[in-house]
RNA sequence: UGCGGGGUAGAGCAGUGGUAGCUCGUCGGGCUCAUAACCCGGAGGCCGCAGGUUCGAAUCCUGCCCCCGCUACCA
């Protein structure tokens, strides 16, 4: 039976490149998923947009002079171009800038507002007259009212390690004009209170505890037993989104309250985009759907409580205020991604950025290597040498010479054709089978987003139809016993057919070429496209997904025999030793930002 | 300071009371269609540290150390 699956990934921030973290961390995994149950012919919605507002954005456009939203529109665009070339296959993926994100951000408000959830409270915080704003706490710093250190920030001293309120530093002075008094003033701002929904949440947490990774269940309900207080979710700033309500025009919503709204939003615009207003429906008021939210450690508490509360606390809209709205069936955080056993640092440039290395690297290398180090368990690490190692060792080695080696062995010796044969041996059959119980065993740990068991799963696979050619020596054989070398080839063939498969969710583009060497038409996958968006006379770009093309399905393939393959290639370039330190030299080196190109 | 996760051959990981395993790498041998796979064999671990429980501990208990996240605007 075909089942409805929402995949919503966490939303960059637009202020800089997307680097392998944020692959590793949320858009790889969600990828691999989406496609997985695309093959398995189930209805699938995968959305994300760029996060366009946030204190990141205005601070990045402050360095360089320039505006917010040129700020976000620079990164957006690479976000695309970027995402486009390694296969992230949103159906969409649009940004919180529209007026679609703006107009339900400020329903939600309002909803919220209306039925209670929402409360008002007058906070004390620092104001900068010469900049006319208040600032917040990491702008400031001050002398430590505890131990006397000159230089505590506006959170936390350095010097004595105590959390700091920032309104009780001694001379309290801004980073970016020292020179400047501050002055304490009064500001109200809306406070979500949490705490009305503590026993729902708990509940919540419950019913979903069994299919959740575990150190996502205990973080969470850790978060709720400490007790849910209220949090601020409006902000005095001029970029964001406009509070509606009369006298709040110097205010902004939080960017942490709106910017998880864009699943909901971004899955509304997919359903108008797409010439079916109501379509969203279907996962977001349709109790057998199940939401799949990919995000990094980072971000659990906001998509395990806060966002599950916002969506009990406007459960009914548009929908007539009948309730039933989905909450996330399951969050598969991830932990980390290290770079050389160090921290990502975007300000030391200790990072690897994927506009970078894709001019130089296939994407499904840079997949595959990715992907077999995804951090499901513990943080992971990124290492030049590593990367050389699995992509030679394993993803040319064992996968791409299985394929390379039998494809110019059948074009050869073949006649280009998949060879016709008379009967199977038992050993024959018995490497189809086990090809084909891939689908099950590969299958179910996609299910349980085991990643990087599953792909495991698909070597290991690949390494027994390697260890079958070494019993069978169709090499041998078609010396002196050309039909058993047509019984052997054929077999080689139909299973590298089903392990491409398999491989496909992880390795889409050199799964797409395989394909077309084995002599099949068609795409396995759906197309993705930039495409430009008009709302009210503004104009916004998303990448999209067309897949009303695409063919690919997850199930035992039956290869016919005298199909015309097509002349094969090696599927992936081997990796010369050099890279390894070439490529570490960059790290921590100045960059130079340069162009996308296709 | 609290809460959560992690610390096992060179690298990446599995292993919740009974002889410490898997993949890659490395060394030796076999084979050779291929971007050198596959097979056989070897080397390589005081399972973060210290104590305890037990006939027996990577596994259970206690204390400590290190890394990461959240608490608090770096995926």
């Amino acid at each position: 039976m075909s089942k409805t699956i929402h995949v919503s990934v966490a939303w960059p921030y637009a202020n800089g490149d997307l680097h392998v973290g944020h692959l590793a961390g949320a858009y790889l995994p969600a990828d691999i998923f989406a496609r997985y149950h695309r093959l398995k012919g189930n209805r699938v919605l995968m959305v994300s947009g760029s996060d366009s507002h946030g204190t990141p954005i205005s601070v990045e456009a402050d360095k360089r002079g320039v505006t917010a939203r040129s700020i976000f529109e620079h990164y957006h665009h690479r976000f695309l171009l970027t995402q486009q070339k390694i296969g992230i296959s949103y159906d969409l993926f649009t940004h919180t800038d529209t007026v679609n994100h703006t107009r339900i951000a400020q329903d939600i408000f309002t909803l919220l507002l209306e039925r209670g959830f929402l409360y008002k409270e007058t906070q004390q915080l620092l104001y900068s007259q010469y900049e006319k704003r208040f600032l917040p706490d990491r702008y400031v710093e001050g002398e430590c009212y505890i131990c006397g250190y000159p230089d505590a920030r506006g959170d936390q001293c350095d010097n004595c390690g105590n959390l700091l309120d920032a309104t009780r530093l001694i001379n309290p002075r801004s980073k970016s004009h020292p020179d400047e008094r501050l002055i304490v003033r009064e500001t109200e701002h809306y406070f979500l209170d949490l705490s009305i929904f503590t026993d729902r949440l708990l509940h919540y947490l419950d019913v979903h505890e069994p299919h959740w990774r575990p150190n996502v269940v205990r973080f969470s309900r850790n978060f709720v037993a400490e007790g849910l207080r209220g949090r601020p979710i409006t902000r005095d700033i001029d970029w964001g989104i406009p509070v509606p309500l009369e006298g709040w025009d110097d205010k902004r919503l939080y960017v942490w309250f709106e910017a998880v709204m864009g699943y909901l939003t971004a899955s509304i615009e997919w359903a108008k985009n797409t010439g079916q207003p109501e379509a969203w429906m279907d996962w977001w008021y349709n109790p057998e759907a199940e939401i799949y939210n990919f995000i990094g450690k980072d971000n659990i508490p906001f998509h395990t409580v806060i966002w599950p509360a916002e969506l009990m606390g406007i459960d009914g809209i548009y929908n007539g205020n009948s309730p039933g709205l989905s909450l996330p069936y399951d969050v598969p955080a991830n932990e980390f991604m290290n770079i050389e056993g160090r921290q990502f640092s975007k300000s030391r440039n200790w990072a690897i950025w994927l506009p970078d290395i894709l001019e130089r690297y296939q994407p499904d290398a840079v997949r595959y290597y990715i992907a077999a180090t995804f951090p499901e368990t513990h943080d992971s690490d990124f290492a030049w040498d590593g990367f050389f190692n699995r992509v030679n060792g394993e993803l040319v080695a064992t996968w791409g010479n299985l394929v390379n080696r039998m494809l110019s062995f059948a074009w050869k010796r073949f006649d280009g054709v998949v060879p016709v044969y008379d009967t199977l041996t038992e050993a024959d059959k018995a490497i189809i089978a086990r090809s084909e119980e891939g689908f099950e065993e590969v299958g179910a740990l996609i299910e349980q987003v085991r990643l990087r068991d599953a792909l495991a799963a698909c070597m290991a696979l690949a390494r027994e139809a390697n260890g079958y050619l070494d019993v069978r020596k169709p090499w041998s054989a078609i010396k002196e016993d050309p039909a058993d070398a047509a019984r052997s080839v054929y077999t080689i063939l139909r299973v590298i057919d089903n392990l491409n498969l398999l491989f496909a969710p992880f390795l889409p583009f050199s799964a797409q070429q395989v394909h077309e060497y084995l002599g099949y038409d068609g795409a396995l996958f759906g197309v993705q496209h930039i495409e430009s968006f008009d709302e009210d006379g503004r104009a916004h770009e998303a990448l999209t997904l067309d897949a009303a093309g695409a063919i690919g399905r997850w199930e035992k393939r039956k290869l016919h025999p005298g199909q015309p393959l097509r002349e094969p290639a090696a599927l992936f370039a081997k990796l010369e030793p050099e890279i390894v330190e070439q490529e570490r030299a960059y790290l921590g080196a100045p960059r130079d930002e340069r162009e996308v190109v296709e």
